[in-house]
DNA sequence: AGCCCCACTATTGTATACAAAAATTCTTTG
DNA sequence: CAAAGAATTTTTGTATACAATAGTGGGGCT
């Protein structure tokens, strides 16, 4: 059932456009088990936790565990899989405190990045962006929870990508990824609609040409997400309890 | 003679103070490999475009070409390392534009960095910052130069790591490495002494907790950085330049 | 003589075989 | 019956064998 789950998520997101996968091009066949379970661990299909055997997904892709090893050796330095020694390859768990810290950086990357794609956004980048609206505003009301989160996400990195810093995309990318994870974990309120208007507002500001602005709205927003979260001081921590009671 | 400077610097530098290799325990001897072969690229012991043949690899490592490939594709996903398929692996020759957009993005993030670093700074920290000094000093007297770069970039490191963010310690460092490739490239000054002034004046900074001055004595030093490479805006293409002198 | 094509070599890409470690099950004992 | 331990099974870690592709040199052709 776990390998079925696997297989109908991973196969039916492989064909996700994304650009940066090129298709089957020779020595990069582990690209297609990446992208596969990266985007199923995006959407959510793949709870954080869920254990990834690699002669499970060698059958489900058709490969051997050669290449299953070298998609998880990439999707680990992603911080999407955690690869524990001898045990194998899990969804990662980010922890309360890393997912803090993954918002802080983007409370001071993303205005930076938002500002810059402000001050160099021709029409033709608005247009691309209000069709990623569209999307977004489709899927959260087809009910598609998982693919609205992968659409948010790739929303904010279309914003960096018009910025033009390619390292910057990165950034954003991997931190908007590891957003996907935290929020499927430490997500609490139901409405995210909200989310929509802050990302129609940004889009105005850009398209305005408004630097200051952009930031000034791109903060706005991350903090309105942080919030959505329950990030509480406490650190969840079983392992340290069931020691407590058995003393 | 290529395997032989390979063999060289490669074990000279394998056992060089780290911290995030953690020894030979079992499942990572590839980081025994990768650690030999990013330390000798960031100490400039490996030039960029430098081939990094799997078999020879393995012979000079005692390892399989299984753990070469692995920490070749750790080393690529950092990008000190291309990976041209079907042809190999080479130490990585970041063009201009990148060189440009590493040290766009340095300074965007250094500066909080640094700033961080001054609020949260206890008087032990800025010992360890003296001490790296003190190395640093050393280093450049005795003539090692590149000893001297791979420090340069563990003093950003440090302080990064006394600011407490994990993942804007990750980014620093990822940032720092690519940079010690740019200056094995586009170098021209001698003269890397007035670094160390900087160095001294940011950690007086932080250790007087002063978040405002650090940020603008980073914010100084990248430009002095920056200012001493040759990253004129004509790209270098030898490819282009041969096709137009063949019509 | 110069150029092109073919065979050969060297190197990378992938699968598989074997070894080692962890998880599981079954047995034995208190 | 429960718990500890031993054997078995499953899964990961590593090496190696084989396949495919790029690089190289020689021989034939114009």
């Amino acid at each position: 059932m776990n390998m079925n789950q696997i297989a109908k998520t991973g196969r039916a997101l492989l064909s996700s456009a994304d650009g940066d996968d090129g298709g089957a091009r020779p020595g990069v066949r582990w690209s297609a088990v990446y992208v596969g379970l990266r985007d199923a661990i995006l959407s959510h299909s793949l709870m954080p936790g869920t254990k990834l055997p690699e002669d499970e997904l060698g059958v489900i892709y058709s490969v051997s565990r050669t290449i299953v090893r070298s998609a998880l050796q990439a999707l680990a330095h992603d911080r999407l899989v955690q690869l524990e020694p001898n045990r194998g390859a899990f969804v990662a768990r980010p922890t309360k405190l890393e997912a803090r810290e993954v918002f802080e950086a983007r409370a001071v990357i993303e205005p930076k990045v938002a500002a810059l794609a402000a001050e160099v956004a021709k029409p033709a980048d608005i247009v691309l962006l209000r069709r990623h609206l569209e999307e977004e505003h489709r899927a959260l009301h087809e009910g598609k929870d998982g693919e609205a989160v992968v659409l948010s996400a790739r929303f904010h990195v279309a914003i960096a990508e018009i910025a033009g810093q390619s390292i910057f995309t990165d950034f954003v990318r991997s931190l908007c990824s590891r957003s996907s994870l935290i929020i499927s974990l430490y997500w609490r309120r139901r409405d995210t609609i909200c989310e929509s208007h802050a990302h129609h507002a940004l889009v105005d500001a850009i398209g305005k040409n408004s630097p200051k602005d952009a930031a000034e709205l791109m903060t706005s927003h991350l903090v309105d997400l942080v919030s959505g979260l329950d990030l509480s001081t406490r650190e969840q921590s079983p392992q340290k309890l069931a020691d407590i009671l058995k003393r």
